[in-house]
DNA sequence: TCCTTAATGGGAGACTGGTTCCGTTAAGAT
DNA sequence: ATCTTAACGGAACCAGTCTCCCATTAAGGA
């Protein structure tokens, strides 16, 4: 409201903030483009502020100012993921989703640019706190999109009905992240397939049941 | 043999090689000792060559020609983790062996220090190709070191004897890399009873059961 | 429409990180 | 013990990266 406060000055409140109108949305468009191009091509190691500046067709100041770092590009980046959330699926049954839902984890890592994006975003993960949070975030909101198909499985009698269902939803992902980010081995379709019934093997013998329905903070925070 | 090839010159065979004696043995020390504690207290984004030269004592010339880059560095320090192996465990039953392996695992990368040099491994291999082929190679022979285990398993019949050793190994480890590199949650010591608990499930359900005996190439590369 | 000022962008300069040169040290062979 | 030369290390040098200053543009409000 009042803007004669004493910390006058004290916070520039980061720019784009008080005026994220058509330059500034457009500006940042065109770098988060210009990152994601960069990443498909060079990889995370090689992400240079000024050279994104440039093929953005933005001052490099600009570039400094807003993100700081290369770290700080895909950060932001990975806001921007975050956003575009897609619906989960609904095949009747949840033999079906769970698979449904390993495939789409495995065609968005397995795509040479969406992989490039996520193998920057675990890199810079791991150096940067803040990014591990923004991280951590996408993974909440999308595993809490995909909840419901674990809830309506367990009403059919499926699984337990009080299976955790963040749990069983991480044992789908696990081995399809594990070797895209650990082992870097080839995700292949039949990897996706035995990672969604490992996880409903597990579940139906009850080892992702959790005293409540586990409503506590899903994810942590390192 | 003679010295005037035509290819003189062209190839001096990376230093360190030639004379793996005293000196170069203790400067290769001192470098990936100051490398590791590096890590343990900046983390990768960090790691910087002068610096690593100044705290190991060594000329920096030296670190720059031998490693050429941070990524180099933490490669080397792969290779060197890689040569202290640990036997597996043998507690008479599957279900304990896959607990105990679940719980090396949790708290080799539950350690700070461990832990960092992980991180710092995992974004490595997320930027440097050559970086990634250690890593799996890494694993590919700390997965060989326990995979008696699970064929001591089969043969008591306590689990399908046509289960895939390393394919089941995997999904024990899966659960907690993904925590570790992914999501960064918190490593927790039932997160890894259930990792354990979950893969058993699986394979006894058959899931990983794969036509022969899988002798192919185990760990591909990307 | 006009005004205020947030946000951008070009360019100069400083700085850090990386490379090269060359003399010194000591590993391994005789 | 002596010799050859691999490997090291100090210092100057070069380059790419980042910061700062200030003029210019246009967003959002009156």
């Amino acid at each position: 409201m009042e803007q004669e406060t004493r910390l006058t000055e004290s916070r520039p409140a980061s720019p784009g903030t008080l005026r994220p109108g058509g330059r500034t949305a457009k500006v940042r468009g065109a770098v988060l483009d210009a990152t994601r191009d960069a990443l498909a091509e060079t990889g995370f190691h090689a992400l240079n502020m000024d050279r994104i500046a440039a093929s953005a067709g933005v001052g490099k100041t600009t570039v400094y100012r807003r993100w700081g770092s290369p770290v700080g590009l895909v950060t932001d980046l990975l806001h921007d993921m975050a956003e575009q959330s897609l619906p989960a699926a609904d095949t009747g049954g949840l033999a079906g989703d769970l698979r449904a839902n390993a495939e789409l984890v495995r065609d968005t890592l397995a795509d040479p640019r969406v992989g490039a994006v996520f193998h920057a975003v675990i890199a810079a993960a791991a150096c940067d706190e803040e990014c591990a949070r923004a991280l951590a975030g996408f993974y909440r909101t999308r595993l809490a999109e995909w909840a419901p198909v674990v809830a309506r499985g367990a009403e059919r009698g499926e699984i337990p009905a009080e299976t955790d269902p963040l749990e069983l939803l991480r044992a789908v992902s696990a081995p399809l992240y594990y070797r895209f980010a650990v082992t870097h081995e080839e995700l292949t379709a039949d990897v996706a397939e035995r990672a969604a019934e490992a996880a409903l093997a597990a579940a139906r013998g009850g080892v992702f049941t959790r005293p409540q329905g586990a409503s506590g903070d899903p994810i942590g925070q390192e």
